[in-house]
RNA sequence: CGGGGUGUAGCUUAGCCUGGUAGAGCGCCUGGUUUGGGACCAGGAGGUCGUUGGUUCGAAUCCAAUCGCCCCGACCA
């Protein structure tokens, strides 16, 4: 049991001009953090109490799935990052950790960095120690601090530079294991948020710079994530912008017969897909073919798309490129023979069609049977090209955007889009990393194999801002019994009278027995005071002791969120609570 | 890193355009009156106006540079 005014809770009035989100505001009106400097926040105590349940529940989850805890250094020897194929792409986030006159002796590379994850510690330390069969399958994780030195920290928690961090690495002896270990842990995280309250939905997610064969994303829908989720309920289908499939040519889609040849015609300055549908030409988008040149290691290669469509670059990574980027200009015409506006892929119409590494068709251009498409010839385009007959197609992918309102690819019911909160995240990573350094096990029959590995992260500081975006009110936060900083407060509205305050005590220490973290709010403040805090702070079960209910023989329970306010007798307030109590724990 | 903002008391801000003693609300301190949804009265403390340089008799105000912070884009737990 605490006592508000021996405790700390800083609550503003008025919002911090640098916030700008709800749960933003929340969290430094509410008294939970305040900032150091951009993404650097401290965990004032009521943000550190949330963020200890936080964290405890998620090691109940990971250890009932089995994995094990342990703990690894924040300073990592920068040898261990500079070999790996993440060094390029992760060294723009990360802090260097020498000493501070480290410049004048090792001016070009840090010595020492600060872990933005730990893939690179763990995989060698795992090589060291486990060799056997025997010893597999291990999954191990740790909760702690991570650093990134984010491009544009925002939001508060929600992209910090500092922030904790749940994260687990399974070691497999085979695939089947792997997926085993990836799918127990799916399952630990859906207790997870369930169990803190949180409302977040897995969703199929690309493997971006990790890696690796698949992953889901755990998203909190709200308003102000930064990553919009395709789905659809009652097929179960969800997944993030970058994943997202449609069903948009029906399964045995015949494709319209070709017409007459293709005919050139000038297109004088259009070099856009909206200036070939405007007068005179008036060719509907979704007529065009839209022909887009990219870069892949070293290689130009052609996009096709309908003229309506967004590439969806995370796609291409299906073509198994390790970099990536569109072509310039420059680079475009010797081998296109023409401009970005007047690019098309029909046979025979490409300067240089040897230079192309391919040439890959998104499967909704197939919709368009016979369309209109660049000539290869700055100011003239093609009409009546047919699909299969014209264009020249090495072989047929989804590389387009999904829109909203397409058929699922399971049901063919329409997809919903929402934004979300990133979480969490888990990967199956296959044998990258164990591949890259040799770490392996030898069988019964004494035969070597690599580790099938996983990987697993949860943002447990930004799970914490997401519940407050998820789950407040114009008054404040509302929290979920389960990871409220504290469960019970006891108003206590005139703390000088002596019966009112044992009555608070009494009720305060039978909330406590049953199992509550009780704060009693004991501070010389006028009711309302006390009891606006109290809807800020958004404690789950707010009792009020005060004369004017004494009067009557009762105190009043009130829970946030709900309108109602309950009179129990005074006499009977104790019971009440610890049934209230026993029944949410 | 590109684009757009912004910096005045612990917090929210006015003043800047048009240069001339830095103002308010909240919070804080003292005294009093109040006491069930952010009370009232009286008094008080608190600001080298982000920093540096320039223009000027004179700069919070005009100019330049620099730093911090916020927002939009690419990226992530």
């Amino acid at each position: 049991m605490k006592f508000w005014s021996r405790y700390f809770i800083p609550t503003l009035k008025e919002s911090p001009a640098d916030a700008e989100i709800a749960s933003h505001k929340l969290l430094i009106r509410a008294g939970l953090v305040r900032k150091l400097g951009g993404g650097l926040y401290t965990y004032l105590p009521l943000g550190l109490r949330v963020m200890q349940k936080l964290t405890r529940i998620c090691r109940e989850e990971m250890e009932r799935s089995g994995a094990i805890e342990l703990s690894m250094p924040h300073i990592h020897p920068a040898e261990f990052w500079a070999e790996g194929p993440r060094w390029g792409p992760v060294r723009e986030i990360m802090f260097r950790a020498d000493s501070a006159g480290a410049e004048k002796r090792a001016p070009k590379e840090p010595e020492f960095v600060l872990g933005p994850t730990h893939e690179e510690v763990i995989t060698p330390l795992v090589k060291a120690e486990i060799s056997s069969y025997r010893d597999l399958p291990k999954c191990f994780f740790q909760i702690g601090t991570k650093f990134r030195n984010e491009i544009r920290p925002r939001f508060g928690l929600m992209r910090a530079r500092e922030f904790v961090m749940m994260d687990a690495y399974s070691f497999d002896a085979d695939d089947e294991g792997a997926i085993r270990s990836y799918l127990a842990m799916k399952s630990a995280y859906e207790s997870f948020f369930r169990r803190i309250g949180a409302q977040a939905i897995s969703v199929e997610a690309d493997t971006g710079v990790m890696g690796g064969s698949y992953s889901h994303e755990f998203m909190v829908p709200a308003e102000v994530g930064d990553n919009d989720l395709f789905y659809n309920e009652e097929s179960g289908y969800a997944a993030n912008r970058e994943k997202a499939r449609s069903a948009l040519v029906p399964e045995g889609f015949a494709e319209a017969a070709p017409g007459a040849p293709p005919q050139e015609f000038p297109t004088p300055g259009v070099v856009t897909i909206a200036a070939l549908e405007a007068p005179p030409y008036g060719v509907p988008a979704n007529a065009q073919f839209k022909t887009l040149v990219y870069i892949g290691d070293g290689r130009p290669f052609a996009v096709v798309l309908r003229g309506c469509d967004e590439l969806e670059e995370a796609k291409l990574g299906a073509l198994g490129y390790t970099l990536l980027r569109p072509a310039t200009p420059e680079e475009i015409e010797p081998v296109m023979g023409a401009k970005p506006g007047s690019l098309g892929t029909v046979k025979g119409t490409i300067r240089n069609p040897g230079a192309l590494a391919g040439i890959y068709a998104d499967h909704a251009i197939r919709l368009i049977g016979n369309g209109t498409t660049g000539a290869n010839r700055d100011g003239f385009h093609l009409r009546s090209v047919s699909v299969s007959r014209d264009l020249e197609i090495t072989r047929f992918g989804d590389f387009r955007r999904v829109q909203a309102g397409e058929p699922d690819p399971l049901s063919g019911r329409p997809l919903k889009v929402r934004r979300g909160i990133e979480v969490g995240h888990i990967f199956k990573l296959g044998t990258k990393y164990s591949e890259r350094i040799d770490a392996g096990y030898t069988d019964d029959r004494k035969e070597k194999h690599l580790f099938v590995m996983g990987c697993y992260g949860i943002g447990i500081s930004r799970t914490m801002q997401a519940v407050i975006e998820q789950s407040h009110d114009s008054d404040g936060i509302i929290w979920p019994w389960a990871i409220a900083p504290f469960q019970v407060l006891v108003c206590l509205l005139d703390p000088q009278d002596t019966a009112a305050t044992v009555i608070a005590g009494r009720i305060g220490a039978a909330a406590a027995r049953a199992g509550a973290d009780v704060l009693v709010d004991d501070r010389a403040e006028r009711p309302g005071v006390k009891f606006k805090d109290a809807d800020l702070i958004g404690i789950p079960l707010r009792i009020t002791v005060g004369g004017r209910g004494i009067k009557e023989g009762v105190v009043e329970m009130k829970w946030r969120g709900a309108p109602e306010v309950l009179k129990i007798p005074i006499d009977d307030a104790e019971a009440w609570v610890e049934a209230a109590v026993r029944k949410k724990a």
